[in-house]
DNA sequence: CGGCATCCGGGAAGATACTG
DNA sequence: CAGTATCTTCCCGGATGCCG
Protein backbone atom coordinates (compact mmCIF):
# COMPACT_ATOMS: atom_id res chain seq x y z
CA UNK A 1 0.00 0.00 0.00
CA UNK A 2 1.15 3.23 -0.61
CA UNK A 3 1.27 6.50 1.59
CA UNK A 4 -1.12 8.45 -0.42
CA UNK A 5 -3.30 5.47 0.04
CA UNK A 6 -3.22 5.98 3.41
CA UNK A 7 -3.94 9.77 3.23
CA UNK A 8 -6.75 9.42 0.90
CA UNK A 9 -8.78 6.54 2.41
CA UNK A 10 -8.30 8.02 5.99
CA UNK A 11 -9.21 11.42 4.74
CA UNK A 12 -12.21 10.35 2.79
CA UNK A 13 -12.44 14.07 2.38
CA UNK A 14 -10.26 13.78 -0.36
CA UNK A 15 -13.52 13.45 -2.43
CA UNK A 16 -14.66 15.69 -4.65
CA UNK A 17 -17.20 17.52 -2.61
CA UNK A 18 -19.51 20.58 -3.72
CA UNK A 19 -18.93 22.17 -0.98
CA UNK A 20 -22.34 23.47 -0.55
CA UNK A 21 -24.41 24.50 2.38
CA UNK A 22 -27.63 23.30 0.72
CA UNK A 23 -29.08 19.74 1.58
CA UNK A 24 -29.29 18.52 -1.84
CA UNK A 25 -25.78 19.26 -3.06
CA UNK A 26 -24.80 17.62 0.85
CA UNK A 27 -26.75 14.41 -0.01
CA UNK A 28 -25.05 14.26 -3.62
CA UNK A 29 -21.56 14.10 -1.61
CA UNK A 30 -23.12 11.29 0.34
CA UNK A 31 -24.79 9.19 -2.23
CA UNK A 32 -24.06 10.65 -5.72
CA UNK A 33 -21.24 8.82 -6.36
CA UNK A 34 -21.85 5.91 -8.87
CA UNK A 35 -23.79 3.20 -7.53
CA UNK A 36 -23.53 4.15 -3.97
CA UNK A 37 -27.61 4.57 -4.19
CA UNK A 38 -28.25 1.13 -6.38
CA UNK A 39 -26.69 -0.60 -3.41
CA UNK A 40 -28.35 1.48 -0.63
CA UNK A 41 -31.80 0.49 -3.25
CA UNK A 42 -30.58 -3.51 -3.15
CA UNK A 43 -30.09 -3.21 0.68
CA UNK A 44 -33.15 -1.61 1.38
CA UNK A 45 -35.19 -4.73 1.88
CA UNK A 46 -32.45 -6.49 4.61
CA UNK A 47 -29.17 -6.97 4.96
CA UNK A 48 -27.09 -8.78 1.97
CA UNK A 49 -23.43 -10.29 1.64
CA UNK A 50 -20.61 -8.47 -0.78
CA UNK A 51 -21.48 -11.55 -3.30
CA UNK A 52 -25.38 -11.09 -3.18
CA UNK A 53 -24.89 -7.23 -4.12
CA UNK A 54 -22.55 -8.03 -6.81
CA UNK A 55 -25.27 -10.77 -8.57
CA UNK A 56 -27.66 -7.96 -7.67
CA UNK A 57 -26.20 -5.55 -9.43
CA UNK A 58 -24.03 -7.44 -12.49
CA UNK A 59 -22.26 -4.34 -13.95
CA UNK A 60 -20.95 -3.36 -10.35
CA UNK A 61 -16.90 -4.28 -10.51
CA UNK A 62 -15.57 -5.61 -7.44
CA UNK A 63 -13.48 -3.22 -6.22
CA UNK A 64 -15.88 -0.22 -6.67
CA UNK A 65 -18.56 -1.99 -4.54
CA UNK A 66 -16.02 -2.67 -2.19
CA UNK A 67 -14.98 1.23 -2.32
CA UNK A 68 -19.00 2.18 -1.74
CA UNK A 69 -19.35 -0.21 0.78
CA UNK A 70 -16.33 1.95 3.05
CA UNK A 71 -17.75 5.27 1.96
CA UNK A 72 -20.87 4.65 3.12
CA UNK A 73 -19.98 2.58 6.30
CA UNK A 74 -18.11 5.86 7.04
CA UNK A 75 -20.79 8.07 6.85
CA UNK A 76 -23.03 5.77 8.87
CA UNK A 77 -25.25 5.03 6.09
CA UNK A 78 -24.77 1.69 6.36
CA UNK A 79 -23.04 -1.45 8.93
CA UNK A 80 -21.09 -4.62 8.38
CA UNK A 81 -22.22 -7.14 10.58
CA UNK A 82 -20.90 -10.20 10.98
CA UNK A 83 -23.60 -13.71 11.65
CA UNK A 84 -23.25 -15.79 14.43
CA UNK A 85 -21.24 -19.22 13.40
CA UNK A 86 -20.86 -21.10 12.25
CA UNK A 87 -21.02 -19.85 8.25
CA UNK A 88 -19.58 -16.76 10.26
CA UNK A 89 -20.00 -14.74 6.58
CA UNK A 90 -20.02 -11.00 6.97
CA UNK A 91 -23.49 -8.83 5.64
CA UNK A 92 -24.19 -5.69 4.82
CA UNK A 93 -27.15 -3.99 6.33
CA UNK A 94 -28.71 -0.30 6.56
CA UNK A 95 -28.37 1.79 9.28
CA UNK A 96 -31.71 3.75 10.40
CA UNK A 97 -30.52 6.91 8.91
CA UNK A 98 -29.96 4.47 5.88
CA UNK A 99 -33.25 3.02 5.75
CA UNK A 100 -34.66 6.20 5.64
CA UNK A 101 -33.13 6.70 2.58
CA UNK A 102 -36.35 5.03 1.16
CA UNK A 103 -38.23 8.14 0.03
CA UNK A 104 -35.17 9.66 -2.11
CA UNK A 105 -35.60 5.74 -3.75
CA UNK A 106 -39.28 6.35 -4.45
CA UNK A 107 -39.05 9.99 -5.89
CA UNK A 108 -36.26 9.08 -8.35
CA UNK A 109 -38.30 6.58 -10.03
CA UNK A 110 -41.53 8.09 -9.69
CA UNK A 111 -40.20 10.88 -11.49
CA UNK A 112 -37.98 9.04 -14.14
CA UNK A 113 -40.79 6.70 -15.25
CA UNK A 114 -41.66 9.44 -17.14
CA UNK A 115 -38.95 9.96 -18.80
CA UNK A 116 -39.15 9.21 -22.69
CA UNK A 117 -36.28 7.54 -22.44
CA UNK A 118 -37.28 5.12 -19.77
CA UNK A 119 -37.28 1.52 -21.16
CA UNK A 120 -39.22 -0.77 -18.71
CA UNK A 121 -38.34 -4.47 -20.66
CA UNK A 122 -34.78 -4.24 -19.54
CA UNK A 123 -33.25 -6.32 -16.71
CA UNK A 124 -34.22 -5.60 -13.01
CA UNK A 125 -33.52 -7.16 -9.87
CA UNK A 126 -36.12 -8.94 -7.52
CA UNK A 127 -35.53 -5.82 -4.89
CA UNK A 128 -36.09 -3.00 -7.41
CA UNK A 129 -39.06 -5.03 -8.48
CA UNK A 130 -40.49 -5.26 -4.86
CA UNK A 131 -39.81 -1.42 -3.80
CA UNK A 132 -40.83 -0.88 -6.87
CA UNK A 133 -44.88 -1.97 -5.87
CA UNK A 134 -44.15 0.29 -3.15
CA UNK A 135 -43.51 3.15 -4.81
CA UNK A 136 -46.18 2.60 -7.65
CA UNK A 137 -49.19 1.65 -6.06
CA UNK A 138 -52.41 3.43 -6.65
CA UNK A 139 -53.62 4.88 -3.30
CA UNK A 140 -57.34 5.25 -5.30
CA UNK A 141 -57.38 1.52 -6.15
CA UNK A 142 -55.83 -0.41 -3.58
CA UNK A 143 -58.94 0.65 -1.10
CA UNK A 144 -60.79 -2.69 0.32
CA UNK A 145 -58.21 -5.01 -0.47
CA UNK A 146 -57.03 -6.86 2.54
CA UNK A 147 -54.37 -9.87 0.71
CA UNK A 148 -51.38 -11.35 0.83
CA UNK A 149 -49.07 -11.86 -1.67
CA UNK A 150 -46.18 -13.97 -2.26
CA UNK A 151 -43.13 -14.48 -4.81
CA UNK A 152 -40.26 -16.30 -5.56
CA UNK A 153 -38.05 -14.62 -8.03
CA UNK A 154 -35.21 -16.51 -8.50
CA UNK A 155 -33.60 -17.80 -5.02
CA UNK A 156 -35.75 -15.01 -3.43
CA UNK A 157 -38.82 -14.89 -1.41
CA UNK A 158 -41.00 -12.10 -0.60
CA UNK A 159 -44.59 -11.74 0.96
CA UNK A 160 -46.31 -8.56 0.27
CA UNK A 161 -49.35 -7.41 2.09
CA UNK A 162 -51.95 -4.93 1.09
CA UNK A 163 -54.23 -3.81 3.55
CA UNK A 164 -55.60 -0.73 4.67
CA UNK A 165 -54.86 1.23 1.51
CA UNK A 166 -51.19 0.21 2.44
CA UNK A 167 -48.19 -2.19 0.24
CA UNK A 168 -45.76 -3.60 3.18
CA UNK A 169 -43.52 -6.00 1.35
CA UNK A 170 -40.53 -7.69 3.35
CA UNK A 171 -38.76 -10.96 2.62
CA UNK A 172 -40.59 -13.95 4.10
CA UNK A 173 -41.83 -17.82 2.92
CA UNK A 174 -44.81 -17.31 0.42
CA UNK A 175 -45.85 -20.02 1.49
CA UNK A 176 -49.78 -19.67 1.92
CA UNK A 177 -50.61 -16.45 0.72
CA UNK A 178 -53.41 -15.65 -1.26
CA UNK A 179 -51.72 -15.22 -4.34
CA UNK A 180 -47.79 -16.64 -5.24
CA UNK A 181 -46.02 -15.26 -8.75
CA UNK A 182 -42.99 -17.54 -9.33
CA UNK A 183 -40.37 -16.42 -12.18
CA UNK A 184 -37.98 -13.71 -12.97
CA UNK A 185 -38.09 -10.01 -12.08
CA UNK A 186 -38.61 -9.04 -15.65
CA UNK A 187 -41.46 -11.53 -16.32
CA UNK A 188 -43.59 -10.15 -13.02
CA UNK A 189 -42.41 -6.69 -14.15
CA UNK A 190 -44.06 -7.58 -18.07
CA UNK A 191 -47.10 -8.57 -16.33
CA UNK A 192 -47.89 -5.96 -13.81
CA UNK A 193 -45.66 -2.79 -15.74
CA UNK A 194 -46.08 -4.02 -19.64
CA UNK A 195 -49.51 -4.75 -19.70
CA UNK A 196 -48.38 -8.44 -21.36
CA UNK A 197 -51.43 -11.22 -20.85
CA UNK A 198 -50.50 -13.56 -17.94
CA UNK A 199 -51.78 -16.30 -19.75
CA UNK A 200 -48.76 -15.29 -22.46
CA UNK A 201 -46.62 -15.79 -19.67
CA UNK A 202 -47.83 -18.79 -18.46
CA UNK A 203 -47.73 -20.31 -21.99
CA UNK A 204 -43.85 -19.09 -22.44
CA UNK A 205 -43.21 -20.75 -18.56
CA UNK A 206 -41.98 -17.44 -17.92
CA UNK A 207 -44.41 -16.66 -14.86
CA UNK A 208 -45.74 -19.51 -12.41
CA UNK A 209 -49.06 -18.69 -10.68
CA UNK A 210 -50.92 -20.56 -7.97
CA UNK A 211 -53.56 -19.82 -5.80
CA UNK A 212 -56.31 -16.52 -6.15
CA UNK A 213 -56.53 -15.94 -10.11
CA UNK A 214 -59.16 -13.09 -9.75
CA UNK A 215 -57.21 -11.44 -7.25
CA UNK A 216 -54.26 -11.63 -9.77
CA UNK A 217 -56.46 -9.89 -12.38
CA UNK A 218 -56.92 -6.78 -10.26
CA UNK A 219 -52.94 -7.05 -8.78
CA UNK A 220 -52.11 -6.50 -12.14
CA UNK A 221 -54.10 -2.85 -12.22
CA UNK A 222 -52.90 -2.00 -8.75
CA UNK A 223 -49.49 -0.21 -10.04
CA UNK A 224 -50.06 1.85 -12.74
CA UNK A 225 -46.86 3.79 -14.64
CA UNK A 226 -47.44 7.54 -14.77
CA UNK A 227 -48.25 9.37 -18.53
CA UNK A 228 -44.75 9.82 -20.00
CA UNK A 229 -43.36 13.48 -20.22
CA UNK A 230 -43.34 15.13 -23.45
CA UNK A 231 -40.36 14.28 -25.74
CA UNK A 232 -37.65 16.71 -26.71
CA UNK A 233 -38.76 18.89 -29.31
CA UNK B 1 -14.71 20.05 -34.21
CA UNK B 2 -13.30 16.38 -34.11
CA UNK B 3 -15.16 13.70 -35.67
CA UNK B 4 -15.41 11.50 -32.30
CA UNK B 5 -16.90 15.15 -30.99
CA UNK B 6 -19.83 14.83 -32.80
CA UNK B 7 -20.20 10.48 -32.56
CA UNK B 8 -20.67 10.63 -28.47
CA UNK B 9 -22.62 14.18 -28.53
CA UNK B 10 -24.47 13.06 -31.29
CA UNK B 11 -25.08 9.22 -29.97
CA UNK B 12 -25.23 10.73 -26.21
CA UNK B 13 -25.96 7.04 -24.93
CA UNK B 14 -21.58 6.66 -24.92
CA UNK B 15 -22.25 7.63 -21.76
CA UNK B 16 -22.30 4.72 -19.25
CA UNK B 17 -26.17 3.64 -18.52
CA UNK B 18 -26.69 1.79 -15.66
CA UNK B 19 -28.75 -1.15 -17.71
CA UNK B 20 -31.75 -1.16 -15.24
CA UNK B 21 -35.31 -1.27 -15.71
CA UNK B 22 -35.69 0.08 -12.21
CA UNK B 23 -36.76 3.88 -12.09
CA UNK B 24 -34.71 4.70 -9.67
CA UNK B 25 -31.58 3.87 -12.28
CA UNK B 26 -33.10 5.33 -15.39
CA UNK B 27 -33.19 8.67 -12.78
CA UNK B 28 -29.43 8.19 -12.08
CA UNK B 29 -28.66 8.32 -15.81
CA UNK B 30 -30.52 10.95 -16.73
CA UNK B 31 -29.41 13.33 -13.55
CA UNK B 32 -26.92 11.15 -11.74
CA UNK B 33 -24.06 12.71 -13.48
CA UNK B 34 -22.07 15.46 -11.43
CA UNK B 35 -23.30 18.64 -11.02
CA UNK B 36 -26.70 17.83 -13.02
CA UNK B 37 -29.11 17.93 -10.29
CA UNK B 38 -27.80 21.10 -9.01
CA UNK B 39 -28.05 22.63 -12.14
CA UNK B 40 -31.80 21.74 -11.62
CA UNK B 41 -31.74 23.02 -8.40
CA UNK B 42 -30.45 26.57 -9.59
CA UNK B 43 -33.13 26.72 -12.48
CA UNK B 44 -35.81 25.88 -10.22
CA UNK B 45 -36.91 29.61 -9.76
CA UNK B 46 -37.01 30.24 -13.09
CA UNK B 47 -34.49 30.32 -16.30
CA UNK B 48 -30.89 31.52 -15.88
CA UNK B 49 -28.00 32.50 -18.02
CA UNK B 50 -25.43 30.00 -18.30
CA UNK B 51 -22.92 32.51 -16.79
CA UNK B 52 -25.33 33.15 -14.00
CA UNK B 53 -25.22 29.65 -13.17
CA UNK B 54 -21.69 30.11 -12.98
CA UNK B 55 -22.40 32.42 -10.83
CA UNK B 56 -24.11 30.09 -8.73
CA UNK B 57 -22.25 27.05 -9.31
CA UNK B 58 -18.47 28.59 -8.32
CA UNK B 59 -16.76 25.27 -8.48
CA UNK B 60 -18.05 24.04 -11.69
CA UNK B 61 -15.94 24.17 -15.03
CA UNK B 62 -17.32 25.82 -17.97
CA UNK B 63 -17.12 23.11 -19.97
CA UNK B 64 -18.68 20.81 -17.50
CA UNK B 65 -21.32 23.37 -17.63
CA UNK B 66 -21.87 22.95 -21.20
CA UNK B 67 -22.05 19.64 -21.16
CA UNK B 68 -24.73 18.96 -18.41
CA UNK B 69 -26.54 21.41 -20.31
CA UNK B 70 -26.46 20.09 -23.34
CA UNK B 71 -27.26 16.32 -21.52
CA UNK B 72 -30.02 17.94 -19.84
CA UNK B 73 -31.65 19.33 -22.66
CA UNK B 74 -31.28 16.19 -24.80
CA UNK B 75 -33.44 14.27 -22.27
CA UNK B 76 -35.86 16.89 -22.34
CA UNK B 77 -35.25 18.25 -18.98
CA UNK B 78 -34.58 22.04 -19.61
CA UNK B 79 -34.85 24.25 -22.82
CA UNK B 80 -32.72 26.57 -24.52
CA UNK B 81 -34.37 30.05 -25.13
CA UNK B 82 -33.56 32.89 -26.66
CA UNK B 83 -34.87 36.16 -25.04
CA UNK B 84 -36.58 38.76 -27.44
CA UNK B 85 -34.23 41.59 -28.69
CA UNK B 86 -32.47 43.52 -27.81
CA UNK B 87 -30.28 42.15 -25.23
CA UNK B 88 -31.19 38.42 -27.04
CA UNK B 89 -29.52 36.59 -24.52
CA UNK B 90 -30.22 33.13 -24.74
CA UNK B 91 -31.10 31.64 -20.78
CA UNK B 92 -31.83 27.66 -20.47
CA UNK B 93 -35.20 26.90 -18.62
CA UNK B 94 -37.02 23.83 -17.03
CA UNK B 95 -39.55 22.10 -19.31
CA UNK B 96 -42.88 21.28 -16.88
CA UNK B 97 -41.25 18.19 -16.48
CA UNK B 98 -37.97 19.55 -15.42
CA UNK B 99 -39.86 21.50 -12.68
CA UNK B 100 -41.06 18.13 -11.79
CA UNK B 101 -38.16 17.38 -10.30
CA UNK B 102 -38.45 19.28 -7.11
CA UNK B 103 -39.79 17.02 -4.91
CA UNK B 104 -36.51 15.17 -5.48
CA UNK B 105 -34.42 17.87 -4.12
CA UNK B 106 -36.62 18.28 -1.28
CA UNK B 107 -36.86 14.73 -0.42
CA UNK B 108 -32.64 14.56 -1.23
CA UNK B 109 -32.30 17.66 1.33
CA UNK B 110 -34.13 16.37 3.98
CA UNK B 111 -32.62 13.61 4.49
CA UNK B 112 -29.43 14.65 4.08
CA UNK B 113 -29.53 17.41 6.64
CA UNK B 114 -29.84 14.42 9.19
CA UNK B 115 -26.31 13.82 8.59
CA UNK B 116 -24.00 14.46 11.27
CA UNK B 117 -21.35 15.32 8.78
CA UNK B 118 -23.51 18.15 7.01
CA UNK B 119 -22.22 21.69 7.64
CA UNK B 120 -24.77 24.65 7.32
CA UNK B 121 -22.18 27.13 7.40
CA UNK B 122 -20.77 26.46 3.85
CA UNK B 123 -21.45 29.03 1.10
CA UNK B 124 -24.94 28.65 -0.06
CA UNK B 125 -26.81 30.05 -3.37
CA UNK B 126 -29.44 32.70 -3.27
CA UNK B 127 -31.98 29.89 -5.07
CA UNK B 128 -30.97 27.05 -3.13
CA UNK B 129 -31.86 28.98 0.22
CA UNK B 130 -34.94 29.36 -1.21
CA UNK B 131 -35.87 26.12 -1.88
CA UNK B 132 -34.69 25.23 1.66
CA UNK B 133 -37.30 27.18 2.95
CA UNK B 134 -40.02 25.07 1.09
CA UNK B 135 -38.47 21.89 2.09
CA UNK B 136 -37.72 22.43 5.40
CA UNK B 137 -41.13 24.64 6.45
CA UNK B 138 -42.94 22.74 9.70
CA UNK B 139 -46.35 22.81 8.43
CA UNK B 140 -47.31 23.01 12.41
CA UNK B 141 -46.07 26.10 12.92
CA UNK B 142 -47.41 27.47 9.63
CA UNK B 143 -51.50 27.94 10.58
CA UNK B 144 -52.41 30.89 11.10
CA UNK B 145 -49.64 32.79 9.28
CA UNK B 146 -50.55 35.29 6.30
CA UNK B 147 -47.69 37.11 5.43
CA UNK B 148 -45.68 38.30 2.83
CA UNK B 149 -41.72 38.29 3.13
CA UNK B 150 -39.47 40.00 0.84
CA UNK B 151 -35.79 38.90 0.26
CA UNK B 152 -32.61 40.69 -1.46
CA UNK B 153 -29.82 38.45 -1.61
CA UNK B 154 -26.82 39.99 -3.53
CA UNK B 155 -28.70 40.92 -6.91
CA UNK B 156 -31.38 38.65 -6.46
CA UNK B 157 -34.62 39.57 -5.11
CA UNK B 158 -37.91 37.35 -3.67
CA UNK B 159 -41.13 37.10 -2.44
CA UNK B 160 -42.16 34.44 -0.07
CA UNK B 161 -45.89 33.83 1.13
CA UNK B 162 -46.91 31.90 3.93
CA UNK B 163 -50.63 31.50 3.56
CA UNK B 164 -52.85 28.31 4.48
CA UNK B 165 -49.66 26.25 5.88
CA UNK B 166 -48.36 26.75 2.62
CA UNK B 167 -45.21 28.52 1.54
CA UNK B 168 -44.54 29.92 -2.12
CA UNK B 169 -41.59 31.85 -3.04
CA UNK B 170 -40.82 32.98 -6.93
CA UNK B 171 -38.36 35.95 -7.77
CA UNK B 172 -40.39 39.15 -7.67
CA UNK B 173 -39.98 42.36 -6.02
CA UNK B 174 -39.82 42.49 -2.54
CA UNK B 175 -41.16 46.16 -2.02
CA UNK B 176 -44.13 46.51 0.12
CA UNK B 177 -44.10 43.16 2.02
CA UNK B 178 -44.49 42.98 5.80
CA UNK B 179 -40.67 42.02 6.22
CA UNK B 180 -37.66 42.69 4.04
CA UNK B 181 -34.94 40.25 4.45
CA UNK B 182 -31.07 41.75 3.07
CA UNK B 183 -28.04 40.24 2.68
CA UNK B 184 -25.86 36.95 1.67
CA UNK B 185 -27.65 33.67 1.86
CA UNK B 186 -25.18 32.46 4.49
CA UNK B 187 -26.35 35.35 6.42
CA UNK B 188 -30.19 34.49 6.22
CA UNK B 189 -29.36 30.58 6.29
CA UNK B 190 -27.44 31.29 10.16
CA UNK B 191 -30.61 33.41 11.17
CA UNK B 192 -32.99 30.39 10.46
CA UNK B 193 -30.76 27.33 10.59
CA UNK B 194 -27.67 28.84 13.01
CA UNK B 195 -29.82 30.25 15.56
CA UNK B 196 -27.79 33.62 15.34
CA UNK B 197 -29.64 36.36 17.19
CA UNK B 198 -30.55 38.76 14.68
CA UNK B 199 -29.40 41.75 16.64
CA UNK B 200 -25.72 39.98 16.18
CA UNK B 201 -25.96 39.96 12.17
CA UNK B 202 -27.79 43.08 11.89
CA UNK B 203 -25.08 44.55 14.39
CA UNK B 204 -21.88 42.90 11.87
CA UNK B 205 -23.79 44.49 9.26
CA UNK B 206 -24.64 41.13 8.08
CA UNK B 207 -28.46 41.51 7.97
CA UNK B 208 -30.51 43.88 7.06
CA UNK B 209 -34.44 44.06 8.04
CA UNK B 210 -37.11 46.06 7.19
CA UNK B 211 -40.59 46.19 8.48
CA UNK B 212 -42.01 44.22 10.85
CA UNK B 213 -39.93 42.43 13.47
CA UNK B 214 -42.68 40.69 15.28
CA UNK B 215 -42.88 38.63 12.38
CA UNK B 216 -39.54 37.81 11.88
CA UNK B 217 -38.69 36.50 15.47
CA UNK B 218 -41.66 34.04 14.33
CA UNK B 219 -40.27 33.50 10.74
CA UNK B 220 -36.69 32.09 12.07
CA UNK B 221 -38.64 29.45 14.22
CA UNK B 222 -40.67 28.16 10.90
CA UNK B 223 -37.68 26.18 9.19
CA UNK B 224 -36.46 23.73 12.26
CA UNK B 225 -33.79 21.17 10.48
CA UNK B 226 -34.33 17.22 11.89
CA UNK B 227 -32.33 15.83 14.14
CA UNK B 228 -29.13 14.43 13.32
CA UNK B 229 -29.01 10.50 12.75
CA UNK B 230 -26.25 8.86 14.92
CA UNK B 231 -22.92 9.49 14.18
CA UNK B 232 -21.17 5.86 12.72
CA UNK B 233 -19.80 4.25 15.71
C1' DC C 1 -15.66 -18.43 -2.18
C1' DG C 2 -15.87 -13.85 0.06
C1' DG C 3 -13.35 -9.72 0.61
C1' DC C 4 -10.24 -7.20 -0.58
C1' DA C 5 -5.53 -4.86 -2.88
C1' DT C 6 -3.12 -3.83 -7.20
C1' DC C 7 -2.18 -2.59 -11.94
C1' DC C 8 -3.83 -0.63 -16.16
C1' DG C 9 -6.65 1.68 -19.94
C1' DG C 10 -10.24 4.88 -20.98
C1' DG C 11 -12.88 8.57 -19.98
C1' DA C 12 -15.02 12.13 -17.10
C1' DA C 13 -14.05 16.15 -14.23
C1' DG C 14 -11.15 20.27 -13.01
C1' DA C 15 -8.29 24.24 -14.23
C1' DT C 16 -6.71 27.49 -17.34
C1' DA C 17 -6.35 29.83 -21.50
C1' DC C 18 -8.38 31.26 -25.53
C1' DT C 19 -12.02 32.88 -29.18
C1' DG C 20 -16.27 35.12 -31.28
C1' DC D 1 -20.68 37.15 -21.89
C1' DA D 2 -20.97 32.53 -23.75
C1' DG D 3 -18.91 29.20 -24.62
C1' DT D 4 -14.48 26.10 -26.80
C1' DA D 5 -9.65 23.96 -26.67
C1' DT D 6 -6.28 21.82 -24.18
C1' DC D 7 -3.99 19.71 -20.52
C1' DT D 8 -3.90 17.34 -16.16
C1' DT D 9 -5.87 14.74 -12.59
C1' DC D 10 -8.62 11.41 -10.88
C1' DC D 11 -12.51 8.15 -11.02
C1' DC D 12 -14.46 4.10 -13.03
C1' DG D 13 -14.31 -0.48 -14.90
C1' DG D 14 -11.98 -4.83 -15.87
C1' DA D 15 -8.54 -8.28 -14.92
C1' DT D 16 -5.62 -10.45 -11.88
C1' DG D 17 -3.95 -12.15 -7.65
C1' DC D 18 -3.64 -12.63 -2.52
C1' DC D 19 -5.43 -14.39 1.77
C1' DG D 20 -8.48 -16.32 5.23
Amino acid sequence: MKLQNITTSKNGSSRRLYDDACGTAHALDLIGERWALLIIRELMLGPKRFGDLRADLPRISANVLTQRLDGLEAQGILMRRRLPPPGSTQVYELTEWGYEAEPIIQTLGRWATRSPAHDPTLPLSATSLMMSFRTMRDPAQLGGIDAAIGFRVGKEEFRMRIADGRVTVARGDPEGADLILSGPAVAIAAAVYGGVPIEMLEADGALGVEGDRALLARFVTLFPLPEKAAPPA
